[in-house]
DNA sequence: AATTCCAGCAACCGCCGCGAC
DNA sequence: TGTCGCGGCGGTTGCTGGAAT
């Protein structure tokens, strides 16, 4: 393969770590901890570039790393997730404790990929056509000729969902049809995934900015770490439709924004 | 038994964002 | 404000072992 400026200095071995190699990282990380991979080699007395020790530890070595086969409920935990996220790896591995980007990436593209390619080549029945990928396209202005957009997945910390939408979406998913200005209904009994599956992350979402007008409609009330925090709520007639731990029950720790890019 | 094919997986590459200076 | 280095990420490559021929 290929060069690598930080990885191009002669002397440092490629390919498979030894036994030896992995332990001498494993010790070091133990002790002195992660971070500083551009010296760790050097002060570790390995001959690789900090790139490949940090994959080594961060894909194999790490304390916690599930390895083996997939359960359904993660294959299907994986489907569901690439569909919102697309090919947003660290995202989903985020999402699946134990699980690295770099497995869920290979088991993507050596299974799940080919499974849901035949699973969509099947009559569609139940499915409406506003998939999330239309409705970003159709927010977009996309034509159809164009179906794949380039999304730019971030994290942050702190987000805001617009209050009409997500009021929007609850009533949406309201069977019941709560009235104008009655309070929200909680998603307490509901299945989450209906609303992740329904977002529209340029519309919904929050993209990373400073100083938009959703900020001001928050007046700097916002969801800190993905949970909407009692009071935040901009309505003081409204309690926030999701619960305190509604995110943190996914599996959500943060949110995320989807700048979209090339989107002229 | 030998060879070819292919799936699975580990590792590398190049790019990008962010913080430090 | 611009530059640089580091860390992180997604795409891709290439090795390995089992299955098929």
């Amino acid at each position: 393969m290929g060069r690598g400026a930080s990885c191009s200095k002669e002397g440092v071995n490629r390919g498979a770590w030894s036994v030896d190699e992995d332990r001498i990282l494993y010790d070091y990380i133990t002790t002195h901890g992660e971070g500083k991979w551009g010296v760790l080699p050097r002060r570790a007395g390995l001959r690789r570039c900090g790139k490949s020790c940090r994959l080594r530890w961060l894909n194999y070595l790490r304390p916690g790393i599930k390895r083996g086969n997939f359960t359904e409920d993660e294959e299907d935990l994986i489907i569901r997730l690439h569909k919102l996220l697309g090919n947003r790896w660290s995202l989903i591995a985020g999402r699946l404790p134990g699980r690295t980007d770099n497995d869920i990436k290979n088991y993507w593209n050596t299974k799940l990929r080919k499974k849901v390619k035949e699973h969509d080549g099947e009559p569609q029945e139940t499915e409406s056509p506003s998939t999330i990928q239309s409705s970003v396209n159709a927010s977009l202005g996309a034509s159809s000729s164009h179906p794949m957009i380039r999304t730019k997945a971030k994290k942050f910390t702190k987000a805001s969902i617009l209050p009409q939408k997500l009021a929007q979406i609850t009533k949406e998913n309201d069977p019941s049809g709560a009235e104008e200005g009655a309070p929200l209904p909680s998603l307490q009994d509901q299945d989450p995934w209906n609303y992740f599956m329904d977002l529209d992350g340029g519309e919904i979402i929050q993209p990373n900015s400073q100083d938009s007008d959703y900020m001001n409609f928050f007046d700097g009330r916002m969801l800190e770490n993905g949970v909407v925090r009692s009071g935040a709520w901009p309505s003081s007639s409204h309690s926030p439709p999701f619960k305190e731990d509604t995110f943190e029950s996914l599996g959500f720790s943060q949110l995320l924004a989807l700048d979209v890019l090339d989107s002229q």
